[in-house]
DNA sequence: TAGATTGTTAATCGATTAACAATC
DNA sequence: TAGATTGTTAATCGATTAACAATC
């Protein structure tokens, strides 16, 4: 059976969501067979990373041959853990939220919202078809329904204290998009997607960039 | 003059939004010196590493005493490039779209959004106070207006059609919310901002940790 | 069999940690 | 001055790259 005991690094863990898509991709494409070359030249990786990467896992390709699409994809599933399903509760109907609700295509990965909470459910339920509730009926629908994942779609005002609740109602895994960092116990999974930091590296890499082509302009003079 | 010459490696760059963010929070708290060793146990990463990531920029602490925090804040606001304003476009005013252009705080950083592009900017229009156009004017509006970023909130479909157009127009920076690796020149800055990725990254931690503790529990029998 | 490409070991490179002299 | 903490150099650790034997 396939084990996860080699201790496998979040820099490994961080490229396996992009091997799926672009397996995926080449499924779709009709593409039978990809060698760690051709593959790390549509990623932007090395054909020695690419083997490393999956060997941290297993063997999954044929020396002489590449390796299968269909075949990698399905084990990468495996692996992402995407071959089960997540009950997932969403906190917060606004407009990430909403996004995220009427975004279908994590249904087939088996990533299920079945709940929506909002300060306001009347207004969430007008806009989506997925169950929506008052704040308040956080702790017995966690306590009476099966939750393995919670997303967090709320202010950064509000997100460290809902995130208590969550936890303490026996939540163990968040996606948070509110601009803050969590504060929580170390045996709850955590992550961040931080749409300010995606800001902020663009904004640096620019200003770099100008930099570096002003010190280019003095050289020339 | 502070320069960026070092080349300073990205690992670090992704770091940066994360001390800037929590400087500001100390500020507001009122802090006004921190040490290396504070800062650390703040953010959960070492005071060497702290003192080496702000050493490839500079020297901003004092030998003693530490870093004072509304220094270190503005020397960081400075490298990250949030002295300067962005003019940026948005395309897209589905839910993402909406969000972005209604999350008023990055207005603060310098960030500014001029336009949304959409399919129906009819639509748009009533949802926000940001001028819309619809997609025929994009070249056009690029053309006549500074843009420094523009921020891709699009369908996967339609992403690398549109991002080929606003590169081709003379867009240098892309933020990208569609789940899709776009395929640009080299000169192109482009960052992604990758939910599903994030998602993955979850499910993967989720599986991990269920079959660490199925392998402790067989251990124990 | 010959050619291709993996799986894996060894070498290199980069990032983190440790240590300490400089100095506030 | 004594204590604290930086800036910086050296040591360690981890990740990437290179190389090649194994083998399809």
């Amino acid at each position: 059976m396939q084990s996860y005991a080699k201790n496998v690094s979040m820099t490994v863990v961080r490229r396996l969501p992009k091997y799926y898509q672009y397996l995926k991709d080449l499924e779709d494409r009709g593409v039978e067979k990809i060698s760690s070359k051709e593959l790390a030249s549509l990623m932007g990786l090395t054909a020695s990373q690419i083997r490393q990467d999956l060997n941290s896992f297993g063997a999954y390709g044929q020396q002489g041959y590449g390796y299968r699409v269909l075949e990698l994809k399905e084990a990468i599933k495996q692996i992402l853990g995407l071959s089960a399903t997540y009950d997932c509760i969403l906190i917060g109907g606004g407009n990430i939220g909403q996004a995220l609700a009427k975004y279908n295509h994590y249904r087939k990965d088996g990533i299920l919202i079945n709940a929506i909470f909002d300060v306001d459910p009347e207004e969430v339920a007008r806009k989506t078809d997925i169950a929506a509730y008052g704040m308040d009926g956080l702790e017995d629908y966690v306590a009476n329904n099966s939750v393995d994942i919670c997303i967090l779609a709320i202010p950064r005002e509000a997100a460290q204290n809902v995130a208590d609740r969550v936890v303490k109602a026996g939540v163990r895994a968040i996606l948070n998009f509110a601009p803050i960092d969590l504060d929580l116990p170390e045996n709850v999974i955590v992550n961040n997607v931080s749409i300010t930091d995606n800001f902020y590296t663009l904004t640096y890499l620019l200003a770099e960039d100008a930099m570096l082509k002003e010190q280019q302009k003095q050289k020339n003079t």
